[in-house]
DNA sequence: AGAGTGGATGTCAGTGGCTGACATCGCCAC
DNA sequence: GTGGCGATGTCAGCCACTGACATCCACTCT
């Protein structure tokens, strides 16, 4: 057939996770994980930057599906209601068969310091293009920053949260969205 | 006098930094801020977990101000209420004569991924601990989480905005925040 | 079929971040 | 002054990551 096997990243991919599953991310070199596919370890950094990367590479399409929720908005919506759009788009993403790999993959994760930086950055760089987004829709600075990073915390908050329950992604993310909108609610009125 | 010279953290922070900013980041190795100050790269990180760690740590000074505020806040306040007080007292941290120092430090943070990415995590840590302090004051999980990571979103914003404008930290967080809970409050009345 | 091209991989050498183990050095207490 | 002890130096070594160069083979063009 092929001269190589094609979707070679993906296979890095897997063998990645099942081995720092198991033996432990710092526990697992970056030649063990190429050798667990019968690749070099110069070839496992020519398809990942570095190593965490290859826990987080793909991630593109999320934050496609995020602004595929941002146009979807109708033109006058409010920030934040541009930001619960995009919230149900990227929902989507992470139907509920997911579930069991991205419970190993976070438990991977949660035992790392450095995987949850990674984690933490691949979230903010998230929030930053959907702040670019809406700012393209005529949203000013601070009022995009503020409402694209909220949307992403709710997201953190939601997907934290669907890894545990067994409910969908978009049900806990519109909930936890509404939670944080009536806190704000309560602050605004007594005060000031 | 001392057989060594106290203060040895401080020093090598201040010769990082001023290394950071002339050679760049990458470019200055833990070895060469070590010898800059007469010391070995073996003791540079013994005083430092990593060669980032030179520019971040001595942060939980930070964390303590957000926590003191948050303990000075009065007991029936609600959770955003509690965050106002704790940036109130964060915003005590950075005096305007701290500016230059901060802009020069950005600087460099901004030139390096990197650097961005424990900038990120270390404010995502402060929102964790923020969380706690509101947990264990009654408020549930959820909220909790909510109110004191949108207290780092507008921190950072606020922050980013006092190294551009001369007004003072106090001020912008005050503006930041009211600018999110007027955008929430928007959301919440036209729909649903 | 033979020559050539190009993308993916292998090989190798080297840099730098970071660590463990052990030695040293000199203030301080007793 | 002896011994403890905390901060530093020395040394060897692992591993993440990179640049330069060779190789390999499907595919194309002739």
């Amino acid at each position: 057939m092929a001269r190589w096997e094609p979707g070679t990243a993906e296979r890095l991919q897997k063998a990645a996770l099942e081995l720092f599953a198991t033996r432990g991310y710092e526990q697992t070199t970056a030649a063990e994980i190429a050798q667990a596919v019968g690749l070099t370890e110069r070839t496992f950094f020519r398809h990942f930057s570095d190593k965490r990367e290859v826990l987080f590479q793909g991630q593109e399409q999320l934050v496609r599906a995020f602004l595929d929720g941002i146009e979807a908005a109708a033109p006058d919506a409010s920030p934040f209601e541009v930001v619960a759009g995009a919230l149900r788009s990227a929902a989507t993403f992470f139907p509920d068969e997911r579930r069991p790999h991205a419970r190993t993959r976070q438990s991977v994760i949660d035992r790392n310091p450095a995987l949850q930086e990674r984690e933490h950055h691949k979230l903010t760089t998230m929030a930053t293009t959907v702040a670019a987004a809406l700012r393209a829709r005529g949203v000013d600075e601070v009022a995009a920053t503020l409402a694209a990073e909220s949307g992403a915390t709710v997201f953190g908050i939601a997907f934290t949260r669907w890894l545990r329950e067994e409910r969908s992604l978009a049900d806990i993310a519109a909930e936890v969205l509404d939670e944080l909108l009536t806190l704000a609610a309560q602050a605004l009125r007594p005060t000031r």
